[in-house]
RNA sequence: GCUCCCUUCGUCUAGCGGUUAGGACGCUGGCCUCUCACGCCGGUAACAGGGGUUCGAAUCCCCUAGGGAGCGCCA
């Protein structure tokens, strides 16, 4: 039994979008499962489009997501004496050939053939007419003209694709510069990849990849094919669906092991679980059980379980992963009650980081302006009468006693005496504590608002009211 | 156009010849309740269509339809 090792192989011209992110996700499993290593390699042989900002979001989001890589990460650019060296033996071999086809002839070829209602591809012209070294050329793999390749996909099964369907691809361009299906055969090989777990966007490459390793007397790692992520319109999906790239939903307020759970059952499932620690997932993952049809990205899904580990999680986590959020609204959480404690009461109630640090937000500063059907609804004048009841009896309360049982005793007190349901006093006074009609038991929110803070609060509330009343 | 792939509730899925077709998200009715969430109880909704095979098909086979990918000196 050889050694598990699989790979993860982004092409540096973007960031790491949600589909790459599964893959890797599926690769990382799959090696930590078996006990292999998982490698990240670079793909940035287009040197026009490879970018190192690429490089490091793409890399920044593995690290967010915590998919650690055993090896690499290699760069192709690296290693283009040795795809050198391979083109030259495939050369020597006469298993590659060079050929001058101008793109104008291979266009005109292209249109013939689409015309001919046949499918493109090279006819094999310069196959046996010894084109100088010395002129500009490319190399081309001679590929197999008959005979079946068979590869047994661990999640497609087995697939069958016949030598005549398949072209010469080009091995090297004419800058001397390496194509993709020439390096990943290479790196593989190299690498010792002894599973290939990429998107299905490459399962038309495979039959290729698999002539050329044979070409060098190489067998073929296994393949898995994973179905590729659309989006909601049934399209693959892409920036117009939303957020892709994984490093927006960390801004987005979305919790690392939120995603990667929602990842994991995006083509694959274990019964009815829902929940994976990713322990479990790595226990438990299974490239057999994945599906062979692609599936819809559903952010409301997504959500859910990001609010399952916000309730989950640990308080003083949370609390670190809200302080930047709250930082955008410009609050400096260390200036007031502590977050920690604000998070305990409030984390239930939201779905977002960035939800969460919006209805914290009252905790440290007052709110800017009344919600405005909360406020119609609850400072009308009779909120007056109930409302200075408060503000006498908490003015009353010594700091000590600013804690929960005591307030709570307060606030009940207040609506026996004046003979009114609780709702009709706690809900003026949270309103006024906190611009809406939402928040936390009224016992708490109190606490975490503060005594001066809420005396001046109700002051405004009863101002707003007497404003309101003047009006009408 | 050609080659390859895919098809169970709106979405993610369970199912692997005999089930009232199950779960989850969403939506929704109710309970809880000082509000909002959480939680709990209930509801909604699917085997793409047509032929076979079989005593019996969501499950096996074929056809049709629909969807997707590939067909680059991109990866």
């Amino acid at each position: 039994m050889t050694t598990v090792r699989t790979r993860f192989a982004p092409s540096p011209t973007g960031y790491l979008h949600v589909g790459g992110a599964r893959t890797a996700l599926f690769s990382y499993l799959f090696a930590r499962k078996h006990g292999g290593r998982f490698v990240l390699r670079i793909e940035d042989t287009d040197l026009t489009r490879s970018t190192v900002e690429s490089v490091n979001t793409i890399l920044e989001g593995m690290t967010w997501l915590g998919l650690e890589y055993d090896e690499g990460p290699f760069y192709q650019t690296q290693r283009f004496e040795r795809y050198a060296q391979v083109i030259e033996t495939l050369l020597q071999k006469g298993l590659a050939y060079r050929c001058d086809c101008s793109k104008e002839r291979l266009e005109a070829l292209r249109q013939r053939q689409m015309a001919a209602k046949i499918k493109p591809r090279y006819d094999g012209h310069c196959r046996n007419r010894q084109v100088s070294p010395d002129q500009p050329h490319v190399i081309r793999f001679r590929n197999p003209d008959q005979g079946v390749v068979v590869v047994e996909d661990l999640i497609r099964g087995r697939l069958r694709f016949h030598n005549e369907e398949l072209d010469d691809l080009i091995l090297r361009r004419s800058d001397g510069s390496p194509t993709y299906n020439l390096t990943v055969v290479v790196d593989d090989w190299d690498m010792g990849i002894s599973h290939v777990i990429r998107g299905d966007d490459h399962l038309n490459n495979t039959p290729r990849q698999i002539n050329i390793l044979r070409a060098l007397g190489q067998e073929p790692p296994r393949y898995a094919h994973v179905p590729m992520i659309l989006g909601e319109d049934g399209a693959r999906l892409s920036k117009r669906h939303g957020a892709v790239s994984v490093v927006a939903y960390r801004e987005q307020g979305y919790l690392p092991e939120a995603l990667l759970n929602y990842l994991v059952r995006l083509g694959w499932s274990h019964g009815d679980q829902e929940i994976f620690s990713l322990d479990e997932m790595i226990e438990l993952f299974d490239l057999e059980q994945v599906h062979r049809s692609p599936a819809t990205f559903d952010r409301e899904k997504l959500t859910w379980l990001n609010q399952h580990y916000l309730q989950q999680a640990d308080p003083k986590r949370i609390a670190h992963l809200l302080s930047p959020h709250l930082g955008k609204l410009g609050i400096d959480p260390s200036q007031g009650a502590d977050l920690v404690q604000v998070v305990k009461v409030l984390a239930p109630r939201a779905k977002t980081l960035v939800e969460l640090a919006e209805i914290s937000a009252f905790v440290y500063r007052d709110f800017e302006d009344y919600d405005e059907t909360a406020a119609k609804k609850h400072l009308r004048p009779v909120a007056r009468e109930p409302l200075e009841a408060l503000r006498a009896a908490l003015e009353d309360l010594a700091l000590d006693d600013w804690e929960p049982y005591t307030l709570e005793q307060v606030v009940k007190g207040v609506a026996e005496r004046l003979q009114r349901k609780l709702g009709k006093v706690a809900q003026p006074l949270r309103v006024a504590l906190v611009g809406r009609a939402a928040s936390p038991s009224i016992d708490v929110t109190l606490q975490l608002v503060g005594k001066e803070a809420t005396l001046r609060r109700i002051d405004r509330a009863l101002a707003y009211i007497q404003h309101r009343a003047a009006q009408t």
